[in-house]
DNA sequence: TCTGGGGTCCTAGGACCC
DNA sequence: TCTGGGGTCCTAGGACCC
């Protein structure tokens, strides 16, 4: 599975590699905290609260620790896991050191996530040598700039990249070689294809396949039954079949802002209160970015899970906590009866445009006068947080 | 065991227009 | 008076990812 080449890359031959951060936030908090070092450790929310796991450090992950997994979950499979809030902002600042740093090796690299990239190394293989040279100095490189440990997979499409980043972890290379990704992926189980979740897994056991070459024994006619759209693409997936273009980041397509409660509630006024605090968080961080909402989405959640979306879309597109607010509470008004406890509440916005390509439509003299406030107000948040600065009807959220 | 918060993409139906 | 087909936009829900 594992070859080291010994001639170059051709220019014409395709090299996309997939770098994977090993448990980041886990490794970002152990050079905050040294002291980590070793431990089981989890970062996430509270254990007693609805705290969920965001990353475990491998000795976590022995004692079954995983991602997403409720926390006090966590702690009954491992006592002795320490639990640490994620330092967010630290995680966004080693995330552009990253980024940095994997720009030097590629003319393209898309950051799927702050904790790993796709970087498109075709036809640098005069510059680095073998695509297992270059992943074995990039790995160096971020190891000694950031101390971050990290696992590179290396294939002819983005698709047999991160399942090999996936299974070299961590601290692992591996190169699966032009010819042979469906031999390399074949023996998989079908979890190890990404956009195999839950779901799609168990119905593909139900159909006899649990690895990823039983869905290419069973065809792709077969899989278009019992699958439509998606089963033709779950076909070509499983063959080692993707797209090998790596593009730059894009812009973002939603912008939004949920809150899971303590408790399960249904007192209109903390509801209330809560549309305020996420319209005012989304509105903020639209002004940051220069951009303007036409849709708007309610998201709730009842105590069983039962989740439910409403949408609006504006006569014109906005950025202000007022219209965001005012849309918000017009569709839990119309959607929620008041009778069923709410566990979750969210607000998302759509349609996003720039906010400039609108500014002669909002040509209004209280516009600037709006925007200086606004301009204020983001700056106060900015130095203390959202707990900052808060209009009289986000007061109780807290 | 009882499920966060940030997103993306896909499907499907209905409205509306030509 | 009954009715095609295509395209686009909008809404709702669901699966998935980190």
């Amino acid at each position: 599975m594992l070859q080291q080449s010994t001639q170059g890359v051709t220019p014409a031959e395709t090299v996309v590699m997939h770098v994977d951060m090993d448990c980041f936030y886990v490794s970002v908090e152990r050079l905050l905290d040294p002291s980590l070092n070793g431990l089981p450790v989890a970062v996430g929310g509270s254990p007693d609260g609805r705290g969920v796991v965001s990353s475990a450090s491998y000795e976590a992950r022995r004692f079954g620790v995983r991602s997403a997994m409720p926390m006090g979950q966590a702690m009954r499979l491992c006592p002795q896991l320490v639990v640490v809030r994620g330092s967010y902002g630290m995680y966004a600042k080693h995330s552009a050191a990253l980024a940095e740093i994997f720009r030097r090796y590629a003319p393209v690299v898309r950051m799927a996530s702050q904790d790993e990239a796709y970087l498109d190394l075709t036809g640098t293989g005069r510059l680095y040598g073998t695509p297992l040279v270059a992943a074995e100095r990039l790995r160096r490189d971020v190891l000694a700039e950031t101390r971050l440990p990290c696992s590179i997979g290396i294939g002819s499409n983005r698709l047999v990249a991160k399942v090999a980043s996936d299974l070299c972890k961590p601290k692992g290379l591996l190169w699966v070689p032009p010819g042979s990704e469906e031999r390399f992926l074949a023996p998989l189980p079908i979890e190890r294809i990404p956009g195999v979740g839950h779901r799609i897994a168990e119905r593909l056991h139900a159909i006899g396949a649990r690895r990823v070459g039983d869905v290419v024994t069973l065809g792709a006619a077969t899989l278009d039954k019992h699958f439509g759209e998606h089963g033709r693409d779950l076909y070509s997936r499983c063959s080692g079949v993707s797209s090998a273009h790596v593009t730059e980041h894009e812009p973002a397509k939603s912008i939004g802002a949920e809150e899971t409660f303590d408790r399960d509630c249904s007192d209109a006024e903390v509801l209330d209160a809560s549309l305020s605090a996420l319209s005012e968080k989304v509105a903020s961080r639209l002004r940051a970015e220069g951009i303007v909402a036409s849709t708007i989405t309610l998201k709730y959640r009842f105590h069983d899970f039962e989740t439910h979306t409403a949408a609006t879309t504006l006569a014109y597109p906005v950025d202000d906590e007022l219209a965001i607010l005012e849309a918000a509470r017009g569709l839990l008004a119309a959607k929620w009866g008041g009778r069923r406890a709410i566990r979750l509440l969210g607000v998302t916005t759509s349609g996003l445009t720039e906010s400039s390509a609108q500014l002669d439509l909002l040509a209004e003299e209280g516009r600037e006068k709006r925007d200086r406030l606004h301009a204020a107000l983001d700056r106060i948040r900015g130095k203390h947080g959202y707990g900052g600065i808060r209009r009289a009807s986000s007061e109780g959220t807290s």
